[in-house]
DNA sequence: CGGTCCGTTGAGTTTAATCAAGAAACGTGG
DNA sequence: CCACGTTTCTTGATTAAACTCAACGGACCG
């Protein structure tokens, strides 16, 4: 049984016998962390890669005036900058939103993986390449969205990369995020974000627990979003 | 002399002799393009490493509701994404601010490139995270920075790196962006972009031409943006 | 020299933030 | 297992920020 990280990079291209093995031992070790943990902070050298194997975690940005921005939502097999290493300290921090399980591979380590091993390489570079899109359709949506539209993209992007690693196994999609963690990522107030899920409550495309939240209907979200998956790169160059 | 890419790319690590003369065979042939030209179009299937040897450029993305965002600038040296020929299509725009000179690096050159010179790869993997370090800053600026703050903020990041590639000679620095586009890339209107510079213009902050404006004032602007340089890895590690 | 694009300003409207208060769920320790 | 404190969610009333609409002037271009 495969780890969620390798099962992920088969997404992105072939992987050998080889491949995964060398993958396995990269991963093997883990460490299972409680909620809301700190796993690298700003200003912290980054000596290792986080790669998620279980569990969601946030990169996030504390403010002078202390408000918080979270720049990115990682699901299991996802995993920070491959190059990090290179960098002399962190300029946001990474923190985990459920319990999760963790491995952390040492810079090096994972420089020498993606030498020798040129279809991970690849791979890689095809899901950093998607974690970029991403990026840029947040800033689409913070900047050109209405609250309403922003709140539906979201969940549209979290809904299909959760499908795409078999997260959602009926048309419902639970998601293990407050209020709070939505205001904090799409840049509003958590009060708004109660009214604007109220109103998308009403609409019968999402419901709400205390502490999670329900996609009942994505294909109304992505109607309300105006949702163009071309971003998160669902047709990559067939790989060669 | 050397090209603003390669002199951009020595900023990141040290480059050899061979290195260099590499470089400059892959970003030999240019062409002048005027402004305002796509260089490439969502929808495009990316074939070539975009290069921006002389003047301003953007990436963008217009909505269905005939909206922009410009998620980014890219200045002298700048290049897009590496990898990008891995992908079937471009999920973003990329536009001459100005008349530029543009050189066009084939993908699978500039992947023998990055294979058989390490230093390069290196460099341009700095320079790469720095970019997606930019990119997280302007999602912080959108979701948790009042507008004035938001302007000065980009007015700094532009100055600053303006400056590590020598494009600052006074201490003034002046900006080939209107209002407009300033507008698209904070996620404002021109009308308020206007107010705010306004604002900025009667505390000595700023100058504002027709097409174009003058940062008079960048440690002003610092303080009231509340920038923090450390996302541009201003202190990256030695490199070894 | 007429047209177009950009910048500027004012007035009115919309959107979202702020302030405030209470209810419901959760966690912990006795 | 219950009591208590804490966090999250919810709602209403008010304020602040930014957008929209509209109009006009100046600069640049052919």
């Amino acid at each position: 049984m495969l780890n969620r990280f390798i099962k992920k990079l088969q997404d992105f291209g072939p992987l050998s016998v080889d491949d995964i093995a060398a993958l396995e031992r990269i991963s093997a070790a883990y460490r299972r962390v409680p909620a809301r943990t700190d796993l690298i902070r700003e200003g912290d050298p980054p000596t290792h890669v986080i790669v998620v194997l279980e569990g969601w975690a946030q990169r996030y940005k504390i403010l002078p005036n202390g408000t918080r921005q979270i720049t990115a939502f990682l699901m299991p097999g996802d995993c920070c900058d491959l190059h990090v290493g290179m960098l002399a300290q962190m300029d946001h921090s990474i923190q985990t939103v459920t319990p999760a399980r963790i491995a952390t591979v040492p810079s090096p380590d994972m420089d020498g993986l993606l030498d020798r091993h040129r279809n991970i390489q690849k791979a890689m570079y095809r899901a950093q390449l998607t974690d970029e899109g991403t990026l840029r359709a947040w800033i689409v949506s913070m900047g050109r969205r209405t609250s309403i539209e922003r709140v539906a993209h979201l969940m549209c992007e979290l809904y299909l990369r959760a499908s795409r690693i078999g997260l959602v196994l009926t048309t419902e999609f639970e998601l293990p995020l407050s209020q709070i963690i939505l205001a904090d990522a799409l840049g509003m107030t958590p009060v708004h974000i109660n009214r604007v899920l109220k109103d998308l409550r009403s609409q019968a495309a999402m419901s709400v627990k205390r502490g999670s939240m329900v996609i009942v209907n994505p294909v109304l979200l992505a109607q309300i979003a105006g949702f163009d998956e071309n971003y998160l790169h669902r047709r990559l160059r067939t790989p060669s």
